[in-house]
DNA sequence: TTTAGGG
DNA sequence: CCCTAAA
């Protein structure tokens, strides 16, 4: 039953495969068993280019799920929708996996739990053009991860990391953070800081962990005291350096066995809570199954249920006749799941929803590699910094606002290639296509360059998650000229800025595109200028205090403010940058750039 | 388009 | 954060 989320190995091939999938599948019965089905978290670069998910991504996909477990049962396929399955898988093992999955998920009839099997076969054939050389070579193995929450449950599954190493740079924060002595209430200001969503884990364990193998990238958080350093996790009672998971390790803690390569270490955090979240959700929606694999994630989740934010919001957002991109949040959120658009190079045509337990659910098929398959779609609208013309459009075509609103109201599926500036000229186009879910579809263009050559692919990301993350608090600000424009604020969290800062220490303060680019590939809602604004905010916090003191660090609890050790590094880097712009700029933008190849850049050695 | 700055 | 001038 467990939903498997993979994560795609970098093009570097980096990431060690695991004979997990197999095992799962031998070793559990299928009906108890999970569904051996590895989904992967990936999406698709600009040249097609399976790259792993990213931070953002994985946070996205968390955001909903969780937002899924609040809104009372969704059906259960919810949780296939959230990634893909790798090309190897879905040419060897899938076949079976259906059948095993749609079972497994089934509460429903049988006839939808065929519709639903159908539908959730992510497959992603076309294994050679998709993925790169590199994981096409180990066509069995596929770096993919299981990582079944309820190891301990089943006995079958294993956890299985293959952490390959931590990134040097990281350690280049100084400073040391001891969650041991932290309160609950303090844990989840640090969470929070860290991953910029509240928790209503109420377990110090599991908070400590979190907050860890946020701060630490590591999933190495095995265990009980935790200390942070460096970047690093420090065992007091286990000096060792534990700067790479060993998996022995790792097995004691089945929820922390993850799979990632370098270029995802922050996306692990991420990650589990996914898991946790997904099976915690599927127990949920199985009654058969009442592996809870994860107490404290139970509990979490119906904490989550009740901190349930009211709706009004929305209603207030689709009255604004804002964008799709809000409309399409208004809609999705209550019943639907968000889903992780397509790859680019898939193609994504709308197909027809099926109804499930009187819900309706808006199918997509996706036509890969001359298969086509039905996936459940459900999208939610991304919420994106809003495309310079959205108001613009909004102005000239005051009329297709009301049409859009009214698609979405009715539930129609966008289906367009891209969501420009002539996106509402597109979403127009769509809403011809039918739909009686309440779904919208908008498609956003990627950051990088990806989907566009595509043209009838659509890249459809659901984002914002965070409703219950940090809240982006989107508000209205009157412009000089009158007119009203959308001020969204998405607090920094610790990992961004970490990243951030190891961004710029890798390739330099004023190369944000760069950064954005390749540090940052996640988090997609940070644009370039934002990296910038936030660095300089950092730089002039930096400065402004910390000279002193160093060991110790914030000072007040507004907005937790950025760990001393942080705005050392910050210093740090400001100063070396301002003497000696960095040494082979040209080198690393050649590896940057150049390659095309690698995500995963090794740099240089300096720094 | 991306950066740097100002607001 | 947003906006804009420059490059």
């Amino acid at each position: 039953m467990e939903k498997v989320v993979e994560v795609e190995g970098s093009d570097e091939g980096k990431f060690e495969v695991t004979d997990l999938e197999k095992s799962n599948f031998v070793l559990s019965s299928p009906k108890h068993v999970a569904d051996p089905v590895v989904y992967k978290l990936v999406r698709v670069d600009g040249n097609g280019r399976l790259v792993p998910a990213t931070d953002d991504e994985l946070m996205e996909v968390e955001g909903l799920l969780e937002n899924e477990k609040r809104e009372a049962h969704i059906v259960a396929d919810t949780g296939q929708a959230l990634g893909w399955t790798s090309n190897e898988v879905s040419s060897s093992g899938m076949p079976q996996l259906e059948s095993s999955e749609g079972l497994s998920l089934s509460e429903n009839t049988e006839a939808d739990t065929e519709k639903l099997s159908t539908q959730l076969e992510e497959t992603v054939p076309s294994s050679a053009q998709c993925l790169s050389d590199d994981h096409v070579t180990q066509p069995g193995t596929v770096g993919e991860y299981l990582k079944p929450l309820d190891g301990p449950i089943q006995g079958g599954s294993s956890t299985y990391a293959g952490y390959i190493n931590s990134k040097p740079d990281f350690s280049k924060l100084k400073g040391e953070i001891c969650l041991d002595n932290l309160s609950i209430k303090e844990l989840h200001e640090v969470f929070k800081a860290t991953f910029g969503r509240d928790t209503t884990v109420k377990d110090k364990l599991w908070l400590k962990r979190r907050i860890t193998m946020g701060l630490t990238n590591s999933c190495d958080v095995s265990t009980t005291t935790f200390v942070i350093k460096d970047n690093k996790l420090v065992k007091k009672d286990n000096e060792d350096s534990s700067n790479n998971v060993n998996l022995a390790t790792v097995k004691e803690d089945p929820a922390v066995a993850v799979e990632y390569n370098v270029d995802l270490l922050n996306s692990f955090s991420s990650q589990i809570d996914e898991h946790q979240t997904i099976s915690a959700v599927r127990s949920e929606n199985n009654v058969v199954e009442n592996n809870l694999a994860n107490e404290d994630l139970a509990a979490d989740q119906r904490a989550a249920k009740r901190v349930r934010k009211p709706t009004k919001r929305y209603i207030e957002e689709l009255s604004e006749a804002e964008s799709k991109e809000y409309s399409g949040r208004l809609i999705a959120s209550p019943k639907n799941i968000g889903v992780r658009p397509l790859p680019s190079i898939c193609h994504a045509k709308p197909a027809r929803n099926l109804p499930l337990e009187g819900r309706t659910v808006i199918t997509r098929l996706d036509s890969l590699g001359g298969f086509g398959i039905q996936v459940p779609c459900v999208y939610r609208v991304r919420r994106s910094r809003p495309r310079k013309n959205v108001t613009a459009l909004l102005k000239f075509h005051p009329s297709d606002m009301g049409m859009t609103a009214t698609f979405i109201q009715r539930g129609l599926d966008v289906h367009g290639s891209q969501m420009g500036n002539e996106s509402m000229t597109k979403v127009l186009e769509v809403k011809s296509i039918p739909k009686q879910t309440p779904q919208q579809f908008v498609a956003e263009s990627n950051n990088e360059k990806s989907s566009t050559d595509l043209g009838q692919n659509m890249e459809l990301n659901y984002v914002d998650t965070s409703g219950d993350t940090s809240d982006d608090n989107v508000v209205t600000v009157p412009t000089a000229k009158g007119g009203i424009r959308r001020k969204h604020h998405r607090a920094w969290t610790l990992s961004e800025v970490m990243k951030l800062v190891e961004g710029v220490s890798k390739y330099g303060a004023g190369r944000w595109s760069e950064i954005k680019r390749l540090a940052f590939a996640s988090y997609s809602y940070r644009t370039s200028v934002d990296l910038k604004d936030k660095w300089r905010n950092l730089l002039k916090a930096s400065f402004a205090q910390t000279p002193t003191d160093k060991g110790a660090n914030s000072r007040k609890h507004p907005s937790m403010p950025i760990p001393a050790p942080i705005l050392l590094r910050v210093r740090e880097l400001a100063e070396m940058q301002a003497q000696g712009p960095s040494p082979n700029l040209s080198a690393s933008k050649l590896l940057a750039c150049g390659g095309g190849g690698s995500v995963n850049e090794t740099r240089p050695g300096y720094l």
